[in-house]
Formats: structure tokens, sequence, C-alpha cells
DNA sequence: AAATGAACCTGTTTGC
DNA sequence: TGCAAACAGGTTCATT
């Protein structure tokens, strides 16, 4: 479900309710979603306080404070496709509803609720440096939104692959946070048929698509993402981005820039949207 | 090596 | 109306 504006606004929203309180109780309710839930999670998490709450490429980080016999832990959730992260002011005796595989109670009462129907979502918990070190956290690419990641980085990459140029953006190996809306949404901004293959771009049209790329996201951090389904933001209200999509979803309806109708194809099994005349494919 | 497709799940929408 | 197929924000593994 969650691309980088999503995660980032759930984070933002946790960030408010959960810093500074201390864990009270965590309830597991059922520990086979994508990964099991790390061992003896709920006595670990136990007494800890929440010290910051921050976001990397699609991961929710829970800061832990440090224990006896230890230097701290972090908790990483991944949201899949369909997971939620709620926070309730009054969590205490809340009965656990369909699809609450994880409740974590503060000490004041409130709490956050782990919700996932396809269960393709998972949590880690560990050190901060055996963490970043996982083979989850090592194989990441640039944050989009820091400096690192410009026309000459994406350049650098593009020139090595022959990928249909939407596949490399989406490639969390590459850059990480951009999903599958945004990716449709940056290259119609960068006027890039979603096809062209990564090693044809010259460094304009990558510097065009990197600023494309942080340009969407930010807007859409702005909005508070978007929500189609089962997007909400940890307060439970949605976003508004998705009526700013230019494309995403728009299939036969006119471009806003020439009327021309929106075209879908699918790339990989995904759905990729795009203006056939703002976007022309170039084959040489 | 690189690129497509299937798989992991459940829920909702679409089409016959 | 009913049922089945298609589709959904992600990632990984197996197969060409």
């Amino acid at each position: 479900m969650p691309e980088l504006p999503e995660v980032e606004t759930v984070c933002r929203g946790l960030r408010s309710h959960s810093v500074g309180k201390t864990i009270a109780a965590v309830q597991c309710n059922r520990p086979d979603i994508r990964f099991p839930l790390p061992e003896n999670m709920a006595e670990r998490l136990h007494n800890r306080t929440i010290t910051a709450v921050e976001r990397r490429a699609k991961y929710v980080l829970w800061y832990c404070a440090a224990k006896e016999g230890d230097s701290g832990e972090v908790l990483a959730t991944h949201l899949g496709m369909t997971g939620r992260l709620l926070y309730h002011a009054v969590l205490a005796d809340a009965a656990p509803k369909k699809h609450d595989h994880v409740c974590v109670t503060f000490a004041d009462g409130s709490g956050i609720v782990f919700n996932d129907a396809r269960r393709f979502g998972y949590m880690l918990l560990a050190p901060e440096h055996a963490l970043l070190a996982s083979s989850h956290f090592a194989v990441l690419g640039v944050e989009p939104l820091e400096a690192a990641f410009d026309g000459h980085y994406l350049h650098a990459k593009c020139k090595r692959s022959s990928s249909p140029i939407k596949l490399l953006i989406m490639n969390q190996k590459i850059v990480v946070g951009v999903g599958n809306i945004y990716a449709s949404e940056a290259l119609y901004r960068a006027q890039l048929h979603p096809e062209t293959p990564a090693n044809q771009l010259k460094q304009a049209q990558c510097s065009a698509l990197v600023a494309a790329i942080k340009q969407v996201l930010a807007e859409a951090i702005e909005s508070g993402g978007s929500t189609l389904r089962d997007y909400v933001r940890s307060s439970g209200d949605v976003g508004y981005f998705q009526h700013h999509f230019a494309v995403y979803g728009r299939e036969g309806e006119p471009c806003h820039m020439c009327t021309t109708p929106i075209r879908r194809i699918v790339q990989s099994g995904r759905a990729s949207f795009y203006c056939g005349q703002c976007q022309p494919l170039h084959v040489v």
C-alpha cells in the first residue's frame, strides 16, 4: 500500500504520539505474517521508552531506549501493501479487530496497532547497527529526497541497465521509496515513456526525472499521501494526493496537457499509466 | 546476467 | 443477483 509519502506521513503522525512514552505491554495476536515476529518481541520491548521515530525507505523505525544489559534496539515495520499503524488515545482493554496482528500499549493507556489484511508487512527488532547491516537494509539505495540522489547518480545507474526506466526507479536497490503510483506520476512529469530502456536516457533526462521524483514525492507528503483503498494515516484520516494524480488510474481520461487519452499498460505485472503524446517512446 | 512471471495473502471491484 | 475473474500502494524467489 504505502510508498514513501504514505510511510513518511504515518511516521510523522506516530512520532508526535509515541516519543517519550514507555511501552507497558505488547500483544502479538498473529505471528505468521510475512516474516515471523521477532523472537521474544513482547518482553524485549517491555519497559522501553521511545526516543525517536524515523523513516528509512518504506520502513518506520522506532528507536527504543536502552535497558539493563543492552544499548537499545530499533523496531522496524514494513507495511507491505495493506499494512496500517493506527494510534489510539485509549488502547488498554480494547479488543483486537480483524487483522490486528500486534498491539503496543504505552504506560499512559494509549497505543499503536499494526493491522495488515494481506500480511505482506513485517516487523524487525535489533540493535541499530545490526538492523542496518541486515539483509533488509544493507541493500537499500539512496533516499530520493536527499542530495545524493541527483542526475549524475541516476545517469550512472541507467547506463548499466537496459531495463525499462519505470522498473529502474522502482528498484529499491537504486533509489528507495518510489512505488507503482509515484513512478508513473514522475515519468509523466519528466515526459518519459515508462518503457524507455534506461540506458537510452541522456544525462539531462535523468536530471529531469530526478527533479520530477523529488517534486512529486514532496507534494504528496504535503497532501498526507494518497488514499486509494487501504491507506490511512496513523490518525485514521485519509490522504489527499490521489486528487492530484495526472496519470495514475486515469486510463482513457484526457491528458491535462494535450487531452490525448491516458494509456494503461502492464510492466512486470504492474499497471503503468502514461500519455502517448507527451511521453513518446523513442526507438533508436 | 538480466528480465519476466509466480508467489505470498485478503478484500474489493468488475464483468459475464 | 450471483459468481468468478481481475485487480490492488510491495518484495522475493524461480524460471526463461
